[in-house]
DNA sequence: CTCATGAGTTGACGGTGTTCTCTATCGAAG
DNA sequence: CTTCGATAGAGAACACCGTCAACTCATGAG
């Protein structure tokens, strides 16, 4: 479906040296755009600039991606990736404490979402932002890399409700959705929520993570000269007590102090 | 501050002709510019298509808005505006049946909001969506539009406290955001919230909005198959229940069947 | 009637994504 | 070591974009 794309590659056993230069300038691409992208943002991106930046043809560009639109959809991969990655290594440096604290494993968890927000905001606008003019994402390619943060996320919420840290009884959300049959099917044979009232929970912690980090980022709270990180804490500590956590009226210290991030 | 933009009016008494005929110029230009931000988003807008839909030169758009950034403000103000009208309207509707209906008035607001939000996404995505790349809101003309939106909530809230709609002692946000001295003294002159737990409730209200309302806009729920419709419904009958509303369990009808908005 | 002011056009500049044609280099096969 | 195809890149062109300066022409006020 997306292999009209110009490649090398027609085995892969050893990479050749015109394989591993091709993969180098690939690599130095989308490390020019995503430079670029944070000067101005996801719409600011310009091939001819990336190319001016790297002292190369714009045309030269079209070796390696087949258009802009592709440039934008690797960068959305990877940026999918980051925000996992991020998140996953937020909750394990929990689990490698203690990994039955699942109240710890989802501030890690939305904390983790935060700190990457903030040191990556253009990727964040890039996948969670205005989708760009023209640009329709290939969900081919995209879902898998989305798949693996919303992953992480019921996860941790299907481990909570398992051992009995989200009562999901207590929780202010009783609201059981009706889910297309094959995300149904998929949760069925992974074992998870068959209660689907933590489909509803997990959408609303979504919500609110998403509501904060636009809000925050795309400058809505700077009028109001307000601490953003104490808000974030309070928003998920009211959030944790609508998802039926137990244990949620302590907010864990922060390991940052509360500094405005740099705009 | 921004009156170098060329203007006909010297004094306001009688609008002439030609201040007749330049505003409806101004209103064509920025009906066309909607409708071309509606096709293809706020980054897409483009000062030729403009002029081109409007049998005209580019240039010609320049004795009447200073560059794109100019016109972009104006239809920042417009959306505003617009979404402030919407929600007093809605909460209008309500108040001539029964103003002391305060859970109601909040339900209007939210889905007031929800309903001009899918009705103009466009609008929506060019005040709470991504920062256009080169644009700077100018916030001396754009605030007091702003802040017309966020005073009818401010005001929803403070008369359900008053009216004890709202006990701030059964809330699950409990938190008491430090503010800046001027919303301080705005606060207290204006006599409302003297307690600072509403503000912190009106941010987490206006987070869960923004989050649900940038999710379904921007396309996160579709590969979900799910009712965005009754998904909001229970983000907001939550949302009552953590900003300690009294009766928030039954979500009143909708008016309109939950039907998917064009998209 | 005069004439400044407004609206509008023309043409240019530098920016953008994209495509086509051409050249030089690299790497492997003979 | 030579040959030759594949690859990386250059260059020019096209249509689009925002913006500005100079120019024309009609309007409306004195």
């Amino acid at each position: 479906m997306s292999t009209p794309r110009p490649v090398t590659d027609s085995g892969d056993h050893p990479p050749s040296r015109r394989e591993r230069f091709r993969q180098a300038t690939i690599d130095e691409i989308k490390r020019t755009a995503r430079a670029q992208m944070a000067d101005e943002g996801p719409a600011g991106l310009s091939l001819r600039a990336v190319a001016r930046a790297m002292n190369i043809t714009p045309s030269a560009l079209y070796r390696y991606f087949q258009g802009i639109d592709d440039l934008i959809t690797a960068l959305c991969v990877d940026a999918y990736n980051a925000l996992a990655d991020a998140v996953n290594s937020s909750v394990a440096t929990v689990d490698e404490r203690d990994p039955a604290d699942h109240a710890a494993r989802w501030w890690a968890f939305a904390r983790g979402m935060r700190e990457w927000a903030i040191a990556n905001p253009a990727d964040f606008a890039l996948i969670y932002g205005t989708p760009l003019p023209g640009y329709e994402a290939p969900l081919e390619d995209t879902r898998p890399a989305g798949l693996r943060f919303t992953g992480t996320a019921l996860r941790i919420l299907s481990d909570a409700v398992d051992a009995g840290a989200i009562d999901l009884d207590t929780a202010l959300i009783q609201h059981r959705p009706t889910i297309s049959d094959d995300l149904s099917a998929a949760l069925d044979a992974a074992g998870i929520f068959s209660d689907r009232r933590g489909i509803a929970i997990l959408l609303g912690a979504w919500t609110i993570l998403q509501g904060h980090l636009t809000l925050e980022l795309f400058g809505h709270f700077e009028w109001l000269h307000i601490d953003a990180g104490t808000l974030f804490d309070e928003h998920v500590r009211a959030m944790m007590l609508t998802m039926g956590f137990d244990h949620a009226a302590a907010v864990p210290p922060r390991r940052t102090p509360s500094a405005t991030p740099p705009t």
